[in-house]
DNA sequence: GGAGATTTGTAGTCATTGATACAAAATGCC
DNA sequence: GGCATTTTGTATCAATGACTACAAATCTCC
């Protein structure tokens, strides 16, 4: 069925790449991207190491792979939830709790992939990690501002905060109902955040004790 | 200042243990535990590791010492700002605005160590990061239980959350403005959340393509 | 000035990391 | 059958991880 091609020349692969990606995915999915190593890999694929680097080049390489194929296997499908034209309160609400919902979905691999992954020690799995996160972001707040462009900025960083928590929670293993709970809570604020005006930059709400000296940066 | 004591017996040290501890706590929380290695403990605070590992048995251990240090230097005051009797919604909200300052504080060590380390591939220094988290998680839940008891577990479990995520951001490399536009969106929810019923568990607002075949586990 | 105590510096240990050299094995093509 | 091609298995490689054995150095106490 994947391929009815004429053989290759040399010597037949003893395993199926596309089922060594997908085992290979679960593995990262589960433990994290440092915390799996070449030779946990090739022993899950039962592959010996120089197979493995002819098919995949790095294992950096592989999981970049991994990511390219993540968007259609458990990914947030963010560009179906965030549909042209849909109120922006209630889109992005969806995209929340439907995160809630995939994060949860298997307490064996929680958590997002990307975001998860745009935290590794390794700077090119970090890299092709962050460039699907971005993507991601980009989407968002692309969505956001074809409607209401003066909050595009404040939404986008506000609702990919609650994912990268939420990711956190679930990789802490709570489980769908508390994800839930949270996910609709940090619903709460949305719509009453889309039609006031931004709040002010400089009314403090804490009185705690002086704790940051320098003052902030951002009120010159 | 420091010890007045009568001189120990054997070879002076030609450093600083407080001094080392600070230096070490610097590189923790600027890299993460499981980036930061013996070789560049060593080399920062210039010493050799029989002198390490004389002074602080292991990595792990001194991480455990930074982390029994670090709320008095740097962590988020969570007993001083959750006064009790002091109104639920607007303690939160300071809470999280706080978290935006301390995590954004200093660009070179941003985040909250605690919540970093309790991410790392150690299982003894995870270990004794999540057990300073799991104690501000119990003050916070404490101090909303006191007045909403029927709220706490949400709330905690959404401001834990919250502050996961802005952490996450602020390693990022989100500046004060960001974190803090996002604590103050984080808020807006906050007061409703207190005051009314905890939302149904079953109203899905999401209508994305079917994702979740196995369905909502927490409905049975 | 010894004796005992403690730290220091040198030089390692051992396990694990990601990644390879090389020749034997297994195929298609002619 | 013989050759080119490709993958496989064995056996590593060099670098780095946390950690330590050991003797010389430097102190206090008597």
């Amino acid at each position: 069925m994947t391929t009815n091609l004429p053989r290759a020349r040399g010597r037949p692969r003893r395993f199926d790449p596309e089922q060594a990606v997908a085992t290979a995915q679960r593995l990262f999915h589960a433990r994290g991207y440092d915390a799996v190593s070449v030779a946990d890999l090739t022993e899950a694929l039962g592959i010996n190491p120089p197979s493995f680097y002819a098919a995949f080049g790095s294992k950096a390489g592989l999981y970049a792979r991994i990511l390219g194929r993540y968007t259609g296997t458990g990914a947030l499908p963010i560009p179906e939830i965030l549909r042209p034209g849909r109120p922006v309160p209630e889109a992005l609400a969806a995209m929340l709790e439907e995160a809630a919902r995939r994060y949860a979905a298997d307490p064996a691999a929680a958590g997002c992939l990307a975001i998860e992954g745009a935290r590794c020690n390794d700077p090119e799995a970090r890299a092709a990690a962050r460039a699907l996160t971005g993507a991601g972001e980009d989407t968002i707040r692309r969505f956001i501002a074809a409607s209401h462009p003066e909050a595009a900025e404040r939404l986008t960083d506000y609702v990919v905060t609650v994912m990268a928590g939420l990711s956190t929670m679930a990789r802490d293993g709570q489980g769908l109902d508390r994800l839930l709970a949270t996910a609709r809570l940090a619903s709460l604020g949305l719509a009453q955040a889309v039609h006031d005006r931004p709040p002010p930059r400089d009314g403090r709400v804490t009185d705690a004790a002086p704790c940051n000296p320098a003052g902030p940066k951002e009120t010159p």
